[in-house]
DNA sequence: TATGAATGAGCATTCATTCAT
DNA sequence: CATGAATGAATGCTCATTCAT
């Protein structure tokens, strides 16, 4: 009624929406699309699972919004990174300092990605998904080439040293969640793919 | 009756055997345990869904098995792997390039381990798995050590030069899956990791 | 939120609680347990077969759910009979005429026992039965020990006489399920067994 | 190919016609028809399940002629009770005997009667138990009616003897079944019903 | 005949989605 | 908005029945 309430109101919703995607994204980068369960979601985030429908519609829709969060992410770090000074290379640096840090809280972030080839997902999910990657891939990459035209990085594809580079991220995401103790290789050591 | 009609029998029954736990590898890798319908494994490897069960009464030993044969494949490669004559280098040198090559033909097999970390699934199946993955961390362990010793791998944390080692390896076995004609990046980069 | 339409709730969940098991003690006691279809139960009560896992987690939940009714209705008879005033004699009468009487209306009620017995049945299942049995026979045969004491009841064994007491009320339940036309003997015919 | 060997194979296929049958009627007594499977009685009776299907085209068939060879049972029995000397209560005595005694072998031959009430039950396998049922009813009622000619039986309706008669043994043969070492009441317990 | 591999219809159970309260 | 009861499509698994050997 009063504006006051109205705007405390969609305050509650935006926090509530966003407690939901976080949920989402715990549980769907744990479990997958198929396994995880609207019900296990909805507990995650501390409400009745019939109030999920008032926010998305469906199964796939949280998911995308899920993806649709973890990309915004993505983009917000890459401007931090490209607001970064230094060189070419203090910024491969930090980027992949932070997706490492990230693995540490989060390692569901990154694990998003793996859930979703599956043939028989709906040809929606998968795209969404695959321009997710190519978009990390493709930022990655331009990075690479900054490197290499500074002669920080070794002048070989740059395509195969950003795939390189998720694919070695992902796998430190996987094995966080099957080991959650294990020790994570320093960031050095993750970075010398890059050099020849 | 007569022993060459038993034979025969024997013999189409584990070549069939063999063919489901292909098809199983290939449906569980792709699409996860909660995902993979037992319908769709048996449409896999041609046969009726009913069948299945002859051979494994659940889904989850049906998995198992499949893991079996995983952890069967890579014994094989670690002896093959021991056999080889040259450096402790050569030999890393031959074991990733195995392990490479296999992603071109069969991403499935590495990314078995992927699916199963979920916190749902069951005990038995997470045992299993985790099995697998500290067997081949810990043989992959064992080869860096000797390359250590030999002065031909950086003397750091063994165990978390493993860990990078399968974590990029399967973070390859994602992208194979995602983007298939993706080019996988040569050994040497993969390789790097174990260089200072 | 309102105190009126959260006590309806638990109402309308408690009548069709109570609905469910009604229906479930009807096509169990003429099924069995193995031929009874859940889908079955819940025509009977008027749901939907999904809705009926909201209620028991399972087939045998709900099995045993409907043996506990009959043993609290049993209860409430052994009450009601030892209430009543008398000789021991007029409490056998009692109770074997409301035994009888219920026969006429629900021959399920008794039949549950029977369908248990399979080598095969869930050990618990048949634990279950058991003990509702063995609490029927035994309420009997201390009612039979008073009449005995009080020379009413003839000096046999009381254990066999319980038996075929029960025995002759479940033989009559299956009668009354064949051939649901077909005239009960009179109470005195059943009473007939305690006398020499 | 000799009528020597043509015979003995008649034979050999008749015994294990006659082994089936047994098998069956244990099976079926103690589970019923819908849980008894054709794996169980085959196994019981020592032979593959396939080569059931050579003996009896279906299920049903197999439980049709179960019933077939107990009606036949009891048609023996009758004639040996007719064939029996003495006054009409002593046949009485010796056929209730026999039920008895037979209780204690085999209780699931009285069994069988109990689990084909089923709703859902083929029409056809209903009738065929109906018509066992009905036949072993009256032919106690013929001889309780001699009886009570012979004054050795009270005068009530026949037709309710009768059943009370038949409904103690099955209930009994329940009883053997759920407790197979409880003592089962003397015979003269079991005849009381007909004395008034 | 005798075996057991193979098929597919059927049932228990799960869970996304809807909707009355 | 919020809840959870209700629905029904989908999926694991069973088992009667068929059939190649």
């Amino acid at each position: 009624m009063c504006p006051r309430s109205a705007e405390r109101f969609e305050q509650i919703k935006d926090e509530r929406r966003r407690a939901l995607l976080r949920a989402a994204r715990v549980v769907f980068g744990r479990k997958g699309f198929a396994a995880a369960k609207i019900a296990d979601i909805a507990a995650q985030a501390g409400i009745s699972h019939g109030l999920v429908y008032h926010y998305y519609p469906e199964k796939e829709s949280l998911f995308s919004a899920t993806i649709d969060a973890s990309v915004e992410g993505w983009d917000t770090l890459m401007e931090l990174t490209r607001a970064q000074g230094g060189t070419p290379w203090d910024r491969l640096v930090y980027v992949c300092g932070q997706m490492i840090a990230g693995l540490r809280e989060e390692p569901e972030h990154l694990l998003m990605t793996v859930h979703v080839y599956a043939e028989d997902a709906s040809p929606g999910l998968r795209d969404v998904l695959r321009r997710f990657r190519l978009r990390v891939i493709g930022d990655l990459e331009e990075l690479i080439q900054e490197g290499q035209r500074a002669g920080q990085v070794e002048q070989r594809a740059s395509a195969e040293l950003s795939r390189a580079l998720v694919a070695i991220v992902q796998g430190l995401a996987i094995n966080r969640l099957v080991e959650p103790d294990a020790p994570l290789p320093p960031l050095d050591v993750v970075l010398r793919i890059l050099k020849s």
